[in-house]
DNA sequence: TCTGGGGTCCTAGGACCC
DNA sequence: TCTGGGGTCCTAGGACCC
């Protein structure tokens, strides 16, 4: 059995674990930038206010029914995903984070149902973390996953549900459209639909052939795993990246490679920064810049890729190339709205270590020493960061800057 | 004024090889 | 006249996810 554990409304609940008085009311959180509505408690979410909004367009509604609005803080999501999945641990020897606010957890052959274990697993989250999770509990991770789903939309059962435990489990699936299903999107739901499956029950009763046909392997792994075949293991722990990208928007558009070149200089040392805290090395350097969509003018998007002769961490070199990919980017004439780095083709220290004795040929021991690097201070550090657009709604970082604790008043 | 950011996997087709 | 067949690797792009 599997069990899939969602934190509810997680970046409203990281937020409320430090503003108690916003239980009960209206919450929301922006995307970077402070773009789009991207988490919303409950209560905002009966208010009709939509995933994914832009948030000028539901400012007037945001500011009539009073929502409390946050511009997002990763520092305090990552640290509070890193709890969550710490307490987790306790609960199964394998547990698979599949995301900041999700986790799959191995919960062995056990044939008895679940449910009193989801609610121990509920009530210690909340009470070591203060966030509250669902849970559902199926055979393979797409059933995990649809029960967690009925938890959150049916009225079925508040919290946990083992989906063994649904007795007209086929009357349910026939009443949970396609689109419902983890990996189903948009696209593959449409097709569906057009040759007549709009339910979760005909979906995994339909016709092997055609479904392999249709979507390939992919599809049929989904289709095979909502009998009850597991197609997809619990892998435990975090899998390691394969390629890490910074990317932003611009709080105004700019078009010269003098403009763009710091920005893009930033992203690169940012990205070179989480890499190494994963002890990779990057193989590759992608850079690309696009063009306003919503405003007229010349369109575009272009990416270039350069690969270092050795895969290197350092951050000089990183940014060297990063640079070097820009300017064959740019053309004049046309004014940028956002840019980012992807660095790829990553392996680990170690292995390149084994294989290639050359790896100081990169020019840099691993980690680097403090101080490294000429431009310290001109591509390091958010605070520092013109580029970095509105977030004016920020929280403290409660739990990871000491000069940020929260106090409590006795 | 204002429209996020960061990932993974698969496939088709081209290049190349024997 | 007739123009193999099988394989690998790489890449771009599509689709999906949170």
């Amino acid at each position: 059995m599997i069990a899939l554990v969602d934190c509810n409304n997680f970046y409203v609940s990281c937020e409320r674990v430090f503003r108690p008085d916003l239980a009960g009311r209206p919450v929301v959180v922006l995307s970077n930038n402070d773009g789009c509505i991207i988490a919303r408690s409950p209560e905002a979410k009966a208010l009709g206010i939509e995933m994914g909004t832009p948030a000028f367009k539901a400012r007037a509604l945001l500011e009539s029914q009073k929502v409390t609005v946050f511009s997002s803080n990763y520092a305090l999501y990552g640290d509070m995903s890193r709890r969550v999945m710490a307490t987790l641990g306790g609960f199964s020897p394998a547990v698979e984070e599949y995301s900041i606010d999700e986790a799959f957890l191995d919960m062995g052959d056990e044939t008895y149902d679940l449910t009193p274990t989801g609610n121990a697993i509920r009530s210690r989250v909340l009470r070591w973390t203060g966030i509250p999770v669902s849970i559902g509990f199926g055979p393979t991770k797409t059933l995990a996953k649809l029960a967690n789903r009925l938890v959150k939309t049916g009225a079925i059962h508040s919290g946990v549900l083992d989906l063994r435990t649904v007795e007209n489990l086929d009357d349910v699936l026939a009443g949970m459209p396609v689109d419902d299903i983890w990996g189903v999107g948009p696209n593959v739901a449409s097709t569906l639909r057009r040759t007549g499956i709009h339910s979760a029950r005909q979906l995994r009763d339909g016709d092997d052939f055609w479904i392999k046909h249709e979507f390939g392997v992919v599809g049929l792994a989904l289709v095979s795993e909502l009998r009850g075949i597991v197609c997809n293991a619990v892998r435990p722990g975090r899998e390691p990246r394969k390629e890490v990208t910074v990317s932003r928007t611009f709080g105004s558009e700019i078009g010269t490679l003098d403009e763009l070149k710091p920005p893009v200089a930033a992203f690169a040392a940012r990205a070179a920064g989480r890499m190494r805290q994963d002890g990779m090395l990057a193989g590759e350097v992608t850079v690309f810049i696009e063009t306003n969509e919503y405003k007229p003018g010349p369109q575009g998007f272009s990416t270039v890729t350069l690969k270092p002769e050795v895969a290197t961490a350092n951050t000089d070199d990183l940014v060297f190339y990063a640079c070097e990919a820009l300017s064959k980017l740019i053309r004049s004439g046309y004014k940028y709205r956002k840019a980012g780095v992807t660095l790829g083709d990553l392996c680990p220290v170690r292995m390149v270590q084994e294989t290639l004795f050359t790896v100081g040929a990169s020019g840099d021991s691993w980690p680097p020493p403090a101080g490294f690097g000429l431009k310290q201070q001109y591509y390091s550090g958010e605070a520092a960061d013109p580029w970095q657009q509105r977030n004016r709604h920020l929280s403290p970082r409660y739990t990871t800057q000491w000069a940020e604790l929260p106090i409590a008043n006795a």
